[in-house]
DNA sequence: GCCCTATACCTTGCACTTCTAGGGGTCCTT
DNA sequence: AAGGACCCCTAGAAGTGCAAGGTATAGGGC
């Protein structure tokens, strides 16, 4: 069976996945793409060349705020946590995502009959 | 209200909803947009420069074959249908879809102690 | 000391898609 | 003639994800 290959994550989504994981509570980059594998069930797989520019993105536009803190393991790791601003968008992102899956479901769901 | 601004579909979605489209039947491109517009209720409007430019994107890859015939108002239309090998690609496109976004709902629906 | 693996961060440059902003042309109504 | 709806097309800008590569620490084995 197959291994599930790399999801191939449409454009803009990334963003809204961090952003969720994050707002769960302060993490950093490499943990970030841990549990997102792991809660999608190998769905969703981050290389490492799309998350740190996106996690640099999302700071430069004031969503994300850092510091570095110790892990558990006892090395040095950036730690990200949601701005006001970043909650915020979290929210209306999750929506239009609500949105948009919504209305591809309807497309998806035409038969030869069906308009509206 | 809003009257629903435009829908920005994240990048490799409107494939998928191009190819569903026509895969009811015949279809030229100027319908597909109106179509998709009707039946998302608006929420996914789609732009001529990003229409055609797809539209011709499929062609190339052998998903999608033309014929000019004429259209019920009487004006000349290419007309696109799905290819047998674009079928194949709209179901796997499809199942695609599908796993994706429960893999961004289970993401989506967790919660602070909620891990897998 | 040296190598290897796992963890953790980072950058550059390319490929790709979408959007903006235009360009045609036909048919019909005003 | 003017304007709108229909119907096709392209070039360039902008943004995002990916592959590939680099840095550094900690621990185990030799």
């Amino acid at each position: 069976m197959t291994p599930i290959p790399r999801s191939d994550l449409p454009q803009g989504t990334l963003d809204l996945l961090i952003l969720k994981v994050i707002a769960l509570g302060p993490v950093h980059g490499y943990a970030i793409a841990r549990r997102l594998e792991e809660v999608s069930r190998g769905v969703v797989q981050v290389p490492e060349g799309s998350l740190y520019p996106a996690l640099h993105r999302l700071e430069n536009r004031g969503l994300l705020a850092a510091d570095w803190k110790e892990t558990e393991t006892g090395r040095d790791a950036k730690f990200y946590r949601l701005t006001r601003k970043g909650r915020k968008h979290l929210e209306g992102e999750a929506a239009s995502w609500q949105r948009l899956i919504d209305a591809v479901g309807l497309i998806l769901a035409m038969a030869e009959g069906g308009g509206g």
